[in-house]
DNA sequence: CTGTTAGCGCGTTCAA
DNA sequence: TTGAACGCGCTAACAG
């Protein structure tokens, strides 16, 4: 287990092919101002003896390092993971490393991370900073390059959302154009910006839908919370229940289910998120995802123009996929 | 969106202090040997300038990047997204950054990248590598310092991995102590290491338990295999299942319910891998699962040891973890 | 077309 | 205790 043998130089190279350095270097970035001969045997013996450029010396005097890097707030929430590897794919295609961090949900911490990382890399990718939005804006010029996943606009950097008002939105029309006019919506945790665009697609859709009603149940975002409000939710007599996310709507339909409530004759639940057991409760829920690959692909396509000198979109946000399902059905008449 | 003001350098503070380079130098490192009234004065105007060490110089005059890289097969397996959290974090408290490579599962970018990186970085963990046993023994030394997870002992490196033999193993014993004498294996990918190693578990617990039978039915990964091998299943005359994973378990659970067939009462069903829904099928899932994220911490600490010259334990396997729920009980006498 | 020189920004000898 | 000089390994001006 000994330390690898140090690597050769252009130094080594040099001497050994008996040019300069210059020449190696010019070599090795194709550099067509060489004797074809003289480029041969460079390249020989740079094969000859393993050599490569150091990327830390090389990144020192061009002033890049061909890497960048990406905070987010919690690596073990499956939509960061989705966001990272969308990042993590289209970079490596463009040639581009990606150096990671975690925040942890500390929000203290989300400010120092971008900056330490930024410093070793050629720009940075927030997702979904927790941090507010005065300490964003005066967070975000010092960072430049920079990209901004799931915020609202910013002047100083593109942001890349999706779009969980309009998803919502689209479940609400789903259930309302099969007949649906009483619904309940089992909010998550109430401070949260997710859910804050969920209520203003409710608002939105109670204006446009006269003849729509919409209750709202306090309810919370995990499985449990979901089979607890049952009884609440069926006391509302609504036909069409939006639950905060999948979880929620399998604890709901678990719970339906213990009680002899049938799903969808009876009532039709929608999900939120689309996870991968979406498709196999029973019924399959009907759900709405945010595309949180792409997501990621297209914070670095902003960030590939930021570093290319391109003008980036400076805000983009992207549509929901609704996966309609076995769990809704036209409301009873 | 423009870009960053450039960021004051070491000659900036000197210059603006009034002092050498080498001061400036030695202030921002502690070293003692400072006359404590110019220390002040260098540290005033340094805050004063926002000035801190280029990461990039310094590395390379030290030799070290204070990162490590981590080379994955595929950043959408969970498996590998819980393991790097356990080394991003583990890696942060220890003050180090974390360089994340996904392969894809293209095995030969695997040697590629990880050649790549190591050279950005002083030292790179493989998760689970795909490649041969050969390949793999003649890359390892040249990676130095190098961790690899989820792969057989080796002579080049520290290994870390789950012990998916004893997790199966336990899973046997689990249903042999409730009296199930006839059990079915639902098999996975035939040449997979994984499936190979829950295979030894399987000999190695009909050898030791005389009056234990075990059979193997091929079968797949997902929802839609488990739920395909129901009547083969119950054809065999087993009174406790062994899923490949939890996916192939919620499909039989699924298709055994359909068929009115009644778990745990008539058969015993136990998944692995403990995915988050496995508390919430019908009946709760009995399950194995391995502690990814320790595996990355445990990763991690091999690494920290290669790093600061301690020794690493050359290899460590996991304890997996068995969750006993709903789905399994008494075997009917 | 090739070699020499000067940095990139820093840590670290070596004298003073 | 401080500063001057060197070098980490490389690229890019500038000569020749």
């Amino acid at each position: 287990m000994a330390d690898a043998p140090r690597k050769a130089t252009i130094t080594d190279v040099a001497r050994t092919a008996g040019v300069s350095l210059s020449t190696v270097s010019r070599v090795m970035n194709g550099n067509a101002t060489v004797d074809p001969q003289l480029a041969e045997r460079v390249r020989a013996t740079a094969v000859d003896l393993g050599y490569s450029a150091n990327p830390l010396a090389r990144s020192l005097v061009l002033g890049r390092t061909q890497t960048v890097a990406v905070v987010v707030p919690d690596l073990a929430n499956p939509t960061f993971q989705a966001i990272l590897r969308g990042i993590s794919r289209a970079a490596a295609s463009s040639g581009y490393h990606v150096l990671i961090a975690d925040s942890a949900e500390q929000v203290d911490e989300e400010r120092l991370l971008a900056v330490e990382t930024r410093r070793r890399t050629d720009g940075v990718i927030l997702c979904a900073p927790r941090m507010e939005q005065d300490q964003l804006e005066a967070l975000l010029p010092g960072l430049s390059p920079v990209v901004v996943v799931n915020r609202a606009r910013q002047d100083a950097a593109p942001v890349v959302t999706a779009d969980y008002r309009g998803a919502l939105a689209e479940l609400v029309e789903h259930l309302y154009s099969l007949g649906h006019r009483r619904l309940a919506f089992l909010a998550g945790v109430a401070r949260s910006a997710s859910n804050a665009a969920r209520l203003t697609a409710l608002a939105q859709a109670r204006s446009a839908l006269g003849d729509l009603e919409i209750v709202e149940v306090a309810c919370g975002v995990d499985f449990d919370s979901g089979s607890a409000v049952a009884d609440t939710v069926l006391a509302t007599g609504a036909t069409g229940i939006l639950a905060f996310n999948d979880l929620v709507a399998m604890g709901l339909l678990s719970a339906l289910a213990d009680r002899g409530v049938r799903v969808p004759e009876d009532v039709s639940v929608v999900g939120f998120d689309d996870i991968p057991f979406a498709r196999y409760t029973s019924p399959p829920l009907t759900t709405a995802a945010v595309p949180a690959a792409e997501l990621g692909e297209r914070a670095w396509r902003a960030m590939h123009a930021l570093l290319t000198g391109t003008e980036p979109e400076a805000f983009a946000i992207l549509a929901p996929h609704v996966a309609v399902r076995g769990s809704t059905s036209a409301a009873a008449s």
